[in-house]
DNA sequence: AATAATTTTGCGTAATTATGCAGTATTAAT
DNA sequence: ATTAATACTGCATAATTACGCAAAATTATT
C-alpha cells in the first residue's frame, strides 16, 4: 500500500471520528505502529491532524481544501487576510475563482454570516467548508480551464443578484485599461458581476499589476478598492490611488 | 508499443482505480520500470496525475471527493462498469451526486463526447477531467451537506433539459415505494430530473435495496434500468424485474 | 535510400526513501 | 511510585528512484 493511501485513510478516519489511534491503524492498514507514527508526524507537519499521545485528533473541519493549495505563495495569504475585514455580516457577496479568492475564503472568519453567489467550482467547494456560509452556485455551461460557469444563462442568473461586494482574482490591471483578461465568455461574466455590485474589489498580486492583456473587463473607474500584498504606500500602487482606488 | 499508448493505458488505470504503482505497470506494458518512471513524470508534468514513492494518484482526489474513492468498494465499480454502457455519443445526460456517481464519471471511457447535466458540485468537478464532456452546471442554492444545488430556481433549470438518461444514485429502493430519499430538497429536484428524462437508471448498491425512507421521490415503474453489483439474475433483483425493470 | 540528428529506451550503479526492529526514554494512569 | 503503554533513537534491510551512458528506434535531411 502506497504511503498516499495510509495518508488519505487515516485523513478519512479524522474527518469522521475526529480522532484515530494509532494501535487501530495498523491493522487497516496493516503496516506497523512506527510506520504509522511516522505517517502521523508528516500529516501533522502538513497541519492536517495534532498528533497526542497514542494516536491523533483533528486540528479542524476544514483540511479538504487545505490540500490543493500548496501553490499559495504567502502574497496571496496577505491579501487574503486584507480582503476578508471588508465582509461583514448580512451582505451578500459576488466572488469570482481563482486561487487568491480561495485563499480569502479560508480566511473568512468562522462566525460571519453572510450570502456569497459565484460561478466558479472550486469557489463553491471551499464556501461550502464555511459553517455559516450560504452558498448560491449560478450554473450554465461549465468552461474546463477555468472551471466557472459561463454563457448566457450565466450572465442572467448574475444580473438577478444585487451584491453588496464583488471580489475579483485579478489577472491583469493597469491604470489607463482597467481590469483586463484573456477568454471572452469569463469577460462576459465578469462584466456582468461588476455592473451588479455596489462596491468592486480588485484582489491582485503585485506582479500583475501593470499588465494588459486582449478583452477589457472594466475601466479602473468602476473599482473601489484594490488589494496587493503589499503596503499601501508602495510606490508601484500610487497611480491607481491617483485614480480614486482604495488601496488596502 | 507507443509511449502514447502507455499513457493512455496508464491514464485509465488511474480514473479506475484511483492509483497505479510502477511495477505493476513493467507487464502489461512491457517496458522497464525506468520506461514508466519518465512516464509518469510526463503525465504528473501534464497535470494528469501525481507522482509519488512507488507509483502514481490520481490528482482528483486532491480536489473533494478525496477520501471514500481509494477505498470506494468495488462494487460502485462493478455498478460503474455496467451503467457507462448505457451512455452513447450525443446523449444529452442528468447525473444526481453521490460516490456511485462519482464512481461512474471516472469509467467514463475518454473518447465519448456527450453532454452532462448536474446540480452536484462534486459531479461536476470530476466530470472536468473528462476530456471531451460537455459539462452544465444547474445553479441555485447550495446544499451545504449534500453539496448540491436546490429550490426552485434549480428545479426550473432542470425543466428546461431534455435528457435522454438519467441516472440517479439511489439510497434507498423498494418494490413497493419505488426509490425514496431524506430530505426534502432533494426529493425536489430528483423528481425534476426523473420528469425530463426519457429513460431513468438507479445505481444502487445491493446493501440499500429493499429500504425505505420518509419521502418518495418516484414510483418504481418511472425508472427504466436497475443496476447493482449483483449478477442480474439474482434472487434479490427478481422483484424488481416482474416490475418491468430491466436489470444491468 | 542513405545518413545524420533526435528521441526513446534499458541497464548498471549510486543515492534516496520507506519500513521494521531493538533498545531506551517518555508519558499517562493507577 | 509503579507499571503498562506509547514514543523516540539509531540502525539494518529492502524497495524505489535518479543519473549517466550506450544501444535502439524514430524522425528529419540530404
Amino acid at each position: 500500500m502506497l504511503k498516499e493511501e495510509r495518508h488519505a485513510f487515516i485523513k478519512r478516519e479524522i474527518d469522521l471520528h475526529n480522532k484515530v489511534l494509532s494501535a487501530d491503524l495498523c491493522a487497516p492498514l496493516n503496516a506497523s505502529e512506527d510506520t504509522i507514527r511516522r505517517d502521523l508526524q508528516e500529516l501533522e507537519k502538513a497541519n492536517i491532524l495534532t498528533k497526542v499521545h497514542g494516536g491523533a485528533i483533528s486540528k479542524s473541519i476544514q483540511f479538504s481544501l487545505e490540500n490543493q493549495i500548496f501553490y499559495s505563495q504567502p502574497e496571496k495569504t496577505i491579501i487574503a487576510q486584507k480582503a476578508v475585514k471588508l465582509i461583514k455580516d448580512g451582505m451578500t457577496i459576488l466572488l469570482s475563482g481563482g486561487t487568491t479568492i480561495i485563499q480569502m475564503i479560508k480566511a473568512l472568519p468562522p462566525e460571519l454570516d453572510a450570502s456569497f453567489v459565484t460561478m466558479s467550482l472550486p469557489t463553491a467547494l471551499g464556501l461550502l467548508q464555511h459553517p455559516k456560509a450560504e452558498v448560491i452556485f449560478i450554473g450554465n455551461k461549465i468552461l474546463k480551464n477555468a472551471r466557472m460557469a459561463v454563457g448566457a444563462a450565466a450572465v442572467d442568473g448574475i444580473k438577478q443578484i444585487n451584491a453588496d461586494l464583488c471580489f475579483l482574482g485579478t489577472n491583469s490591471i493597469d491604470a489607463a485599461h482597467g481590469i483586463t483578461d484573456l477568454e471572452w465568455e469569463i469577460i462576459e461574466v465578469k462584466k456582468a458581476m461588476v455592473a451588479q455590485s455596489k462596491k468592486v474589489v480588485s484582489l491582485c498580486i503585485s506582479e500583475k499589476l501593470n499588465s494588459i492583456q486582449q478583452l477589457k473587463v472594466c475601466p479602473l473607474s468602476a473599482l473601489d478598492y484594490l488589494i496587493t500584498e503589499l503596503p499601501n504606500d508602495h510606490p508601484l500602487l500610487s497611480k491607481y490611488q491617483m485614480e480614486g482606488l482604495t488601496i488596502l
